[in-house]
DNA sequence: CAGGATCCATGACGATACTG
DNA sequence: CAGTATCGTCATGGATCCTG
């Protein structure tokens, strides 16, 4: 890996990835197939329209959403992942495992503390 | 894979990489070792002196990197991976790749569209 | 139904000066 | 040398109200 700070690109998968709410829209949408803009907004509990409307307009951007608009009233629009999109998915996988694991270590770590105190 | 929200531990590892500096202060220290705060200074382009010491200060404080402090005049403090943080580097290597693959995918994607507008 | 428009709080980031 | 202390800016996220 070139790790020369203007040739490393981890920086352009993590800017992906920010967003307080991009990790888990991008896991429903990779779970539960495609879905429309209520059913994301009912299982993402506490986002606002605002909040949802704009990261998937970001993920969009960057083909790793696709957004289908039928034209129709009441309005009806489909979110669903890209394939390109899926090539995110091992790294979401990884990222889970390891925040799986580090949780714990936290744990593990304030108990020790808790010890040593008394 | 759990991605109820209160589940999903996507974000743990996320926070820990989230920060300007920080994949590549950990890259550094991963593939360079060892190394005092000027040097890691030097090899950050830009990074003020305030900003290294935060982003080294909240991987320590995660068990990411070590600080050993050298009591001596003119002080000398010296960061390094620990074994844990080296947990990180398949993440930090497959976010790299995909980054790497995600620039093509975007100059790709412009040239078409400046084909198309001709 | 699926958003757009506004306004606002917070905190990340940065520039600069100073110090044990 | 390796930080701290202040101050300022700007982007992110959120609350609320409005609409084709």
């Amino acid at each position: 890996m070139n790790i020369e700070p203007e040739l490393c690109k981890v920086e352009d998968a993590l800017g992906i990835l920010i967003g307080k709410w991009k990790p888990i829209i991008l896991l429903q949408l990779l779970k539960h197939g495609t879905q429309r803009f209520g059913e994301l907004s009912r299982h993402l509990p506490g986002i606002t329209q605002r909040m949802l409307t704009k990261q998937l307009r970001e993920l969009e951007e960057e083909d790793i959403i696709r957004r289908v608009v039928y034209p129709q009233v009441p309005p009806k629009v489909e979110y669903s992942i890209t394939e390109y999109g899926k090539s995110l998915e091992p790294i979401l996988n990884a990222m889970h495992e390891w925040g799986t694991m580090h949780t714990l270590h936290k744990q593990e770590k304030l108990r020790n503390s808790a010890d040593s105190q008394e």
